[in-house]
DNA sequence: CTGTTAGCGCATTCAT
DNA sequence: ATGAATGCGCTAACAG
């Protein structure tokens, strides 16, 4: 019923090898060849079994991405990257959702790995940093591309400057004249508190303000402990008249926390953060924000992980561009 | 070095079908028998390697999960849902985005069946009510599960009875005192705007209300259709006092426009949605709205596929229940 | 540049 | 209740 290879090489004309070498894209093929066995795959609908190849050719033909991230949208437009890069090279795609936090996350990868045998993960924050787990993907000689990763000058995948974005950023929110700018960092076992924290000094610093230790109080990347932040520096004897929130969830709930405190955005309170995730476009007043383009850096991700693979193009860390996005959450610093 | 099936049925000192029948937990093997293999296939560290069997067994052990849906909250909280599923049976899951507004959608789906051969999918809505692809499907003779699929009396996986919580919704709102309750529909592809429109109907006349056709306006389920029907719902000589969107994106993007002309919600206007997704939190005012629990959908819906696919319990369509969410989007009817 | 010959690791007859 | 033989559809050496 279903066509096989032998199909299509009796169809051409040719031996099965050669089917597989045009399927391949291996070299010592003719053009009239190619075209001939190209053409009666097309007819007879030939598509090659994964599970086939993947026996004879000791691969899978498979890469996992690896996930534990509380953001819906973030991981969503990095498997659309991942997927188009995995399309392009005849490879499929499973997914792990990581729980980082418990016991056995390593052996959870082990199993994935002992099951279907991937030929290599992606790996998102905080897994990028997450020592024993790296270190067994190392003993078990699997390869890997990272997105986002704290060390980002080792190992393949795609970063971003985080830390000359924000210091970008925070620059621009000084320059309208805000002096007390506060900061609610992300969490601890993320590489992008490091860089965001780094960059809002660098952005005081180049600015001329000195910090104030006060005004950096401690979150974790989520909408609540945007609250929770804007509270304490809200509650303040002096308190900031703009806030960075480490990400749009929890500038979000700054924007929120602000609300329900009728101060009003951005005339009473500037608020910016960080991802340009669809919901900064979709609050009033819009967030300002720096755009991270986290399909592209799935994809990117996902295109080394593949040429890493396949040996071909030398692998490496690709770092992409950053974008600010200034929209209405921020304005001139209140007057008085 | 990795350990294959005979490795274990030397080391239990049987022959390899034996092995294969523990695995796969085939009758007609003594329970002393069993134990040994069990243990033997212990030390080893033996994993059935997938490839092969699907290969031998003419099965993928794998279901593919299809979508085309503009929100990344829903996708991920429906594979989240199936993952759970597939997890425990022992499955896998392929991903595969759909743009059904393209031609040859049907075929990329026939691409994916004759590669990966998938054991089942499951369909997410609007490729859930999508002719040409179901008549493909049977012909082929794959199998599927649906999730809020429009036809929700046939079939198998997992459906929620939007009508009757929209209606209830609509009550609850008429009984605040609204009298005139705009509706913002969903997207003419998708079953959801029927079944929601026939609830904002219903919970209108429940409510001794005369529906006004100028009250509902075309949308699709998108934020930007919520703002655009919101200026033109406002905008009316006598506009209503109430607005359902058909989503919660449409309802937020009401928010945002009513934010933008200084129309305090609920005070000046009452905005509900439906779905509950993590914006409508994270809004303010928080978004009043119908929860419907996608995770679980999408457990449901997997799971009966994979009850289908073994052969065990009769799979069938499983109704789930909805909850209103009554947050701060709505109040009482304004005076005057 | 192309074809021939062996398996890949397992499930599946059919024996026993 | 268990085992031996056959082949799933393809890739991988090696020949030509």
């Amino acid at each position: 019923m279903r066509a096989r290879i032998e199909d299509v090489a009796a169809a051409a004309g040719v031996s099965i090898k050669t089917v597989s070498r045009v399927f391949n894209r291996e070299p010592n093929v003719r053009e009239e060849t190619r075209l001939k066995v190209e053409e009666a795959a097309r007819q007879l609908k030939y598509r090659p079994n994964s599970s086939a190849r993947s026996l004879a050719g000791r691969r899978s033909y498979l890469i996992s991405l690896l996930y534990d991230n509380p953001s819906p949208n973030y991981v969503m437009e990095v498997i659309e990257g991942v997927l188009a890069a995995c399309e392009q090279a005849h490879y499929g795609l499973t997914l792990r959702p990581i729980d980082f936090s418990r016991r056995g996350h390593v052996e959870s990868v082990e199993t994935l790995i002992a099951q279907y045998r991937p030929d290599g993960l992606v790996l998102t924050p905080p897994l990028t940093d997450d020592g024993p787990l790296l270190r067994r993907l190392r003993e078990m000689d699997v390869r890997y591309a990272t997105i986002s990763a704290k060390r980002d000058n080792a190992g393949i995948g795609a970063t971003l400057d985080e830390r000359a974005a924000v210091a970008d950023m925070t620059a621009h929110v000084a320059s309208l004249g805000h002096r007390r700018i506060g900061h609610i960092t992300g969490h601890r076992s993320h590489g992008a508190r490091v860089w965001r924290l780094a960059g809002y000094l660098d952005g005081l610093r180049r600015s001329g303000i000195e910090a104030d230790p006060e005004l950096v109080v401690e979150g974790e990347f989520s909408f609540e402990s945007g609250i929770a932040g804007a509270r304490r520096l809200l509650d303040m004897d002096d308190p900031p008249t703009a806030i960075f929130g480490a990400n749009d969830d929890t500038a979000c709930g700054v924007l929120y926390e602000a609300a329900a405190r009728g101060l009003k955005v951005p005339e009473h309170l500037s608020v910016f953060g960080f991802d340009d995730t669809p919901m900064s476009r979709q609050v009033w007043p819009s967030l300002s924000t720096v755009r991270q383009p986290s399909r592209e850096m799935g994809r990117i991700a996902a295109q080394q992980l593949l040429n890493a693979i396949a040996g071909h193009d030398p692998a490496r860390m690709v770092r992409v561009p950053y974008q600010l996005q200034i929209r209405h959450s921020t304005g001139p610093v209140p007057q008085g």
